[in-house]
DNA sequence: GATATATTAAAACAATTGTTTTAAACTATT
DNA sequence: AATAGTTTAAAACAATTGTTTTAATATATC
């Protein structure tokens, strides 16, 4: 009757609920929804088969899960990232602090870059096709980001047009979400790509200067 | 023993091997790779399912010339549009003008725009996961569009650090991909999203003023 | 220890996948 | 008209998919 709870489970060995969690997560990021199967998880995990569906009900399910045990959280955590810069300025924020603070969580460099950057792929595949409830992925992940982001332009830049502002946004969005594609695009191609391999601090600093000048035309005058 | 050759076919009829093409681009590009069945292919061709090995050998192959016939002249036309800012100039390239010339293209706005969004979302997901032969996406697509822009940076920009354009172009194109993803995943959307649509041209003017200010952060000093 | 519940394991399920085989139909050349 | 080659059609192939069923095992409660 009263199942063993293990939430805030500290023990080494792992349930077979988060053992399914951590092998979804990652197969799911490396090759998505369709190109992965419960049996590849479940030989992931070391479980049968069946446990996927008695755990979470469907495959679908399992999916969400991993959303929202993950990708959840690191949306909260780039939201956070925000406004610790926005409180800790004292009157005017810093337009540069503002963006590394953000490009940092989004990256990753803070916490985990390799697993940042697989979640990073997860969201660029579930822009293309999703595989989650009809507007989950914008409501929950996308506008909250958006919104906090906002706010913070507008304290920050209080001459910036505010019509330009989610235009702003999308290009710093997209120069992260593209530099994660080209890192692990280079990570995995062969040997005779003969490509520049660029340096993640540099590229980051890069996008912090670029956008900052990119805001500011619409604020110089 | 002669086989009819239609290549260069003009007549109304599509040859079974054109609309598999057809067919396959369209549903390669929606639903990705592991998305589409050869079945899903042939019923939208309106062919029996073993024309897909007869005529193309198996499902990668026929993957690949949807690339080969589209694609390739993708990046060509980007290449062009390119080179024909820099023969058209006098003697120093306008930046906003070679900004604007690849923006165009890129997001289709001059072609076809539909058609151009659907395999800039093929593209993405080649990034993802390739389905190509090893290095192809990156040695015949991605190379090229940034080996062309590079040149053309240096000649407009002369000041401009060499060592910062790789990184100045993967900001632009960032921001193209970008806008692709939001503008398909918006017109996908429901109806509840209450996010705010915005225009194509307004879109891609603010990429050039944004990102022209970004690479004059390089120069002006 | 007996009973009820929770979890695992293996097998079977029906559906779908890419590919191949076989035979029929069509087309062109002799 | 007969023949050879090309193209279509239908069926069968083996493999894989997500899910369910059935039974066995473990765990907890009384």
């Amino acid at each position: 009757m009263v199942s063993q709870n293990n939430k805030n489970n500290d023990s080494p060995i792992q349930s077979v609920k988060d053992r399914l969690l951590d092998a979804a997560e990652e197969l799911f990021c490396e090759h998505g929804f369709e190109g992965t199967s419960i049996r590849d998880i479940a030989a992931s995990a070391g479980c049968n088969i069946a446990s996927v569906n008695y755990y979470f009900g469907s495959k679908e399910k399992l999916y969400e899960k991993v959303w929202q045990r993950y990708l959840i959280p690191m949306r909260d955590a780039r939201i956070a990232s925000i406004n610790k810069v926005m409180s800790q300025a004292k009157a005017q924020p810093n337009l540069e602090d503002l963006l590394k603070s953000f490009a940092d969580t989004f990256v990753g460099s803070i916490v985990d870059a390799n697993r940042a950057s697989r979640l990073t792929k997860l969201m660029a595949r579930e822009y293309i096709d999703s595989h989650l409830p009809t507007n989950m992925f914008v409501n929950e992940i996308i506008k909250p980001t958006i919104t906090a982001m906002h706010k913070a332009l507008v304290k920050t830049c209080p001459d910036l047009d505010e019509s330009k502002i989610l235009l702003v946004v999308f290009s710093v969005i997209g120069q992260l979400v593209h530099l994660v594609h080209i890192k692990t695009m280079l990570e995995q191609g062969g040997d005779d790509l003969s490509m520049p391999i660029f340096d993640s601090d540099e590229a980051i600093n890069h996008i912090v200067k670029f956008s900052a000048a990119g805001i500011r035309a619409y604020t110089d005058k």
